[in-house]
DNA sequence: ATTGGCAGTCTTATCGACGGAGTGCCAACG
DNA sequence: CGTTGGCACTCCGTCGATAAGACTGCCAAT
């Protein structure tokens, strides 16, 4: 059994890696930090400690470094949350101060984010699913396109183009939207999406598939309205990072790029706790992050509805300055969307 | 001056260079092409295109390399646009096929270029500024919020919300979005933006401070509306040609993210020729871009609004496949967003 | 103008030696 | 039993020298 020194011995450890990012030995430890022990005995704990897995050492006889089961442990027991400097206090209340649109409040912690932590930021889109119909807009755009617009009193906007196969009554589109709107507007979107379908047979025959076609779309948008999206700052700061990745930056750029990866694991961290959560290294394995952490938490919007937001980076990252930053800006941000 | 035959030894050094990434050599330069010569003789052709700085030595006794320069004159003169493999032109066709929403279709656009380039692609949005007003839509929010939703003719959709003094009285907000929509309805934006200011003084004075504001954000949105944005691809293609960079991929991601300095870019090769060009190296050095090139081409939608779509990537790139396939791409796009 | 030859230069790879850092073990100590 | 100092051992990284390889530039001959 690894003792209380031995734990004090590995958040040491941990500390001096992230800081230094080269492996650390008992006697710089011993040099650093007052143990008063000898380093022969660090050396004791440290064998216990990579007995159990928790730190390894990279070759025979060099220094330790944290294992992701060593990095899990520090993150459950060990990490105090480093609280943020008033300068970071003072970022976020001028980065974010006075909300305005959806999307540039949401733009603007992203970056704000990328800039506390020196990662790459993630900021998912609220999912809105509580939210009501503010209305609804069609457009004809050409004889046969017509454009559908979904409005949300949560203020998200969504909008669609559709081919339809017959020309476009400009008449009737009006006589379409009107009773949409009347039918839905005001609704929570899962309501509208059960109520949209019963349209279709109120209107004459010949104007059916017309009719089925935007409904449907306008379901899709509905349903996939809350289709997940995210946005994402401060990929360079990967390039920084780019010894901690052995080489295999690509990947990494990929699945930022991809989004879908991110949301699945996003998605898998919502289990979890409201409150700020990682997932380390060999956990994100099956997502083909084996060598990147992901902090994050999850924050309400409007609707009282979740979504995630948090930050990306190598295995060996600030953990307490990383996952102080993410719980700050959530909140933050909970607070900002909250009274709207 | 250059001889004939020197110019044909410049191109088989870009063509070489790009290909092995290492010096050529007079000797290589014999074996892997029929020129009919000794080395020596290339020699001598050699000494001449260094004295024109159109290519130079890293080190004494080493192969040659293309400067800025070389690369300038062999994209002017040299450069045959290879045409696309069949399988490329089918990747158009497929991934492009049926268009449907603008958002859509640009980005799919941006995924392709960058696919068939292995280089970061980049589409502007077009400016659409002889789009027309399709509608006009204002919602309210909460008692002091609310949103204005522009939409045009050209199937793209802006909206900004702002923050309201007073209360919002939701039966004149009908009464304004009526009034507004009869005004710039089917408007041309640019006209639109001076028909907006006239609508103060129609309502009566105790509304004219909310009127004001609705308005002038309107009129924001609708000479902004052709706010500039590009969509981007393909970053992670930036690490594989990471030792092109002289290690510093930091600024040039930086630049990706900023997309102002792009959009500045491309706006200085706007107003070059709408078929395909290319901005070389040193000639982006005022956007901190010296190491990398541009293969950019205009490509015009609906309103025959001209926008600009290309790939980015280092100096040493593959001008002939890139350019290639930035026309092919431009070209296509243009026929696809011509006929909406 | 072209060519073969040759000397000179610079880079890169390889090897061995060396110093440094750190560990593991052990015997001794409180 | 935990702690400590000592010591042998291992392994990495660096340095210098050497050798090999790749080119060029120049020159005299064709």
């Amino acid at each position: 059994m690894v003792s209380e020194r031995g734990l004090e011995v590995l958040r040491v450890i941990v500390h001096d890696y992230v800081a230094s990012r080269e492996p650390v030995g008992s006697k710089s430890i011993v040099e650093r930090h007052q143990f008063g022990v000898s380093a022969a005995t660090i050396r004791n704990d440290m064998a216990l400690l990579e007995e159990e897995e928790l730190i390894t050492a990279p070759h025979t006889s060099s220094g330790r470094v944290p294992t992701d089961k060593g990095y899990r442990l520090f993150v459950n027991q060990l990490a105090d949350l480093r609280p943020l400097t008033s300068a970071q206090r003072q970022a976020i209340e001028t980065f974010l101060g006075h909300s305005s649109d959806l999307d540039e409040v949401l733009s603007r912690t992203v970056r704000l984010l990328s800039q506390l932590t020196n990662q790459v930021a993630l900021v998912q889109y609220p999912t809105f699913s509580r939210a009501t119909v503010r209305h609804v807009e069609l457009v004809r755009l050409s004889e046969t396109r017509v454009m559908t617009v979904l409005i949300t009193d949560a203020g998200n906007v969504e909008q669609r183009t559709l081919e339809i196969g017959a020309e476009i009554d400009e008449v009737f589109l009006g006589e379409l939207r009107a009773t949409i709107n009347a039918l839905v507007g005001g609704k929570p979107l899962l309501e509208a999406a059960s109520l949209l379908p019963t349209l279709v047979e109120r209107f004459r025959p010949e104007r059916t598939p017309f009719v089925a076609e935007v409904v449907q779309t306008l379901v899709e948008q509905v349903t996939a309205g809350r289709q997940e999206r995210l946005v994402m700052a401060g990929a360079a700061n990967l390039v920084l990072t780019e010894d901690d990745f052995s080489g295999n930056l690509f990947p990494v750029l990929e699945a930022i790029e991809e989004q879908v990866t991110l949301l699945r694991l996003f998605g898998e961290m919502r289990s979890d706790a409201v409150d700020v959560v990682a997932s380390i290294g060999a956990e994100n394995a099956s997502f083909g992050l084996a060598q990147t952490s992901v902090v994050s938490s999850g924050y309400t919007a409007s609707g009282g509805e979740l979504a995630r937001l948090g930050v990306l980076g190598p295995t060996r990252m600030d953990y307490s300055t990383n996952m102080a930053a993410v719980r700050a800006v959530a909140r933050y941000l909970t607070g900002l969307l909250g009274d709207r």
